[in-house]
DNA sequence: CGCACAGAGTGCGTGCCACGCAACATCGGA
DNA sequence: TCCGATGTTGCGTGGCACGCACTCTGTGCG
C-alpha cells in the first residue's frame, strides 16, 4: 500500500504533536518564571517517549514549546493561496489571516506562555518568522513580482508576520476584551498595501 | 567626582564590547558551520577575561556574537527622535534608518555571520526586534497617537525593523553590488507611510 | 508466505555550558 | 589610611544536546 508511508509520517508527526504539546502544558503548568523548573525527562515522559526521542524531534526545550506556534505560520503560505485570485492583495491578507488564526481562537495560556517569557523570546520570534518565506512567496506569485528582483513580497511578508505578532501581544493585555480578529484586522490594515509600486520600489 | 561612575559603566561597556567583538570575530573565524567549534573558553580568552566573567555579560555564545548587531538596534529609536519635527514619517524614518545603518557600513561578514547561520536566527531576530519598543515610542511621539490604543506605532516599528532584517539578507546575496544604502531605501519605502491613518485603523 | 531491510525508538556515554556561591582584587570616598 | 561597593575569578554542580550502536516493528519484495 502507499498507505505506509502516510501511516509512518502519520505516526511522526503525531508524536511529534505530542511532544510539543505536552512540552506547552508543563511549560504553562510553571508559568513562564519556572521554565527552568520544566526538564527535558518531564516532557518526554509526559509524552511517553523516551528523553532520547524527544531530542530526535526537538533540539530544545523551547523549540518544542513553540512548536504549535511555528506550525500556524508555516500554514499562513497555503491560506493566501487559497483565496480568489481576484480579490486585491491587502483583503486577501486580511481574509487569510484572520481566517487562519480564528478558526481555533488560539490558546491565551499558551500564547501568552511563548510571548511573555524572555528565555521563549528567540524561538517565539522564529516560530512567527517562519510564515515570512512561503507568505513572500504567494505574495510573489499573487503579484506577478520576482522575489529575486523586488524586495517587495519579502518585506510586504516580514510586516505582516510583524502585525501578527504585535497583534497577539495586544491582545495578552489585561483587561482587552476585543475579539483577536478585530485586533488583526486593526494590525494588519496599518501595513498591507492593496498592489505593489507602479514603478517597483522606485519613489 | 560623578566621573566615578560613569569610568565604572565605560570599563564595564568596554569589556561587553571586547567579549562581542571576539565572540564575533572567532565566529566569523570558523565560518557557518563551525559554530560549535567556537568555544566559550576561547572567547573568553580572546577578549581577555575569565569564561565565569564572560558569562556575567552573556548568557550565551550566541547573544555574544549577535551583540553588535542588538547595540546597532537600540540606536534605531534615538536616530528618529533626532529628526526635525515638521518632517514627514516616511522620509523621517528613512533617513534616520539609513543614517544609522551607513555610517560606517555595516560589516558585510559579520551580518553574513549571524545571518545566514540557523543556530544564531533566534538571537539574530531578538536583536533586531530590539529596534521595535524605541522605535514605537519615537513613532508615538511623533505622530501623536497612544501606544496603549492605537497598534499604529508599534506595527510601524515591527514592519521597519522586517524590513531592515529584509535589506540585510538582499544584500548578502551573491553578486550584488548595490549598495546597503540604496537597498534600505527600497525596502523601507514598500512599507512606511507617510502618517498613521485618519480615522486610527477603522478602515 | 517468509525474509531482509529501512526507519523509528532507546540506552549509554561524553563534552559543553549556564549559573550559584564564596573568596579576591580594585578603586573611589571619608 | 582605611572602608565599602563593585567587578572579577575559581570551583562545583546540574542539565542538556548529541553521536553511536542496538533493538524492534512492520513494509515491500522475492
Amino acid at each position: 500500500m502507499n498507505d505506509a508511508r502516510d501511516l509512518r509520517a502519520r505516526n511522526k508527526q503525531a508524536t511529534q504533536e505530542a511532544i510539543g504539546h505536552a512540552a506547552l502544558r508543563l511549560a504553562i503548568e510553571q508559568g513562564p518564571h519556572g521554565l527552568a523548573l520544566v526538564r527535558v525527562h518531564d516532557i518526554a515522559t509526559a509524552a511517553g517517549v523516551s528523553p532520547r526521542t524527544y531530542n530526535n524531534y526537538f533540539s530544545s526545550k523551547e523549540e518544542a514549546i513553540c512548536s504549535f506556534q511555528a506550525g500556524q505560520s508555516k500554514r499562513v503560505g497555503e491560506a493566501l493561496h487559497a483565496r480568489p485570485a481576484g480579490e486585491p492583495l491587502d483583503q486577501a491578507i486580511i481574509a487569510a489571516v484572520t481566517e487562519l488564526y480564528t478558526d481555533p481562537e488560539p490558546d491565551k495560556a499558551g500564547l501568552r506562555m511563548i510571548m511573555s517569557t524572555p528565555e521563549l523570546e528567540g524561538e517565539a520570534l522564529k516560530a512567527f518568522t517562519m510564515a515570512e518565506a512561503p507568505l513572500a512567496e504567494a505574495i510573489a506569485a499573487r503579484t506577478g513580482t520576482d522575489p529575486g528582483r523586488d524586495l517587495f513580497p519579502a518585506v510586504t511578508a516580514a510586516a505582516v508576520a510583524g502585525a501578527i505578532r504585535v497583534a497577539g501581544r495586544h491582545w495578552l493585555v489585561p483587561g482587552n476584551t476585543e475579539s483577536f480578529a478585530a485586533i488583526l484586522r486593526r494590525a494588519l490594515s496599518c501595513v498591507v498595501p492593496a498592489a505593489p509600486p507602479e514603478a517597483p520600489q522606485d519613489r
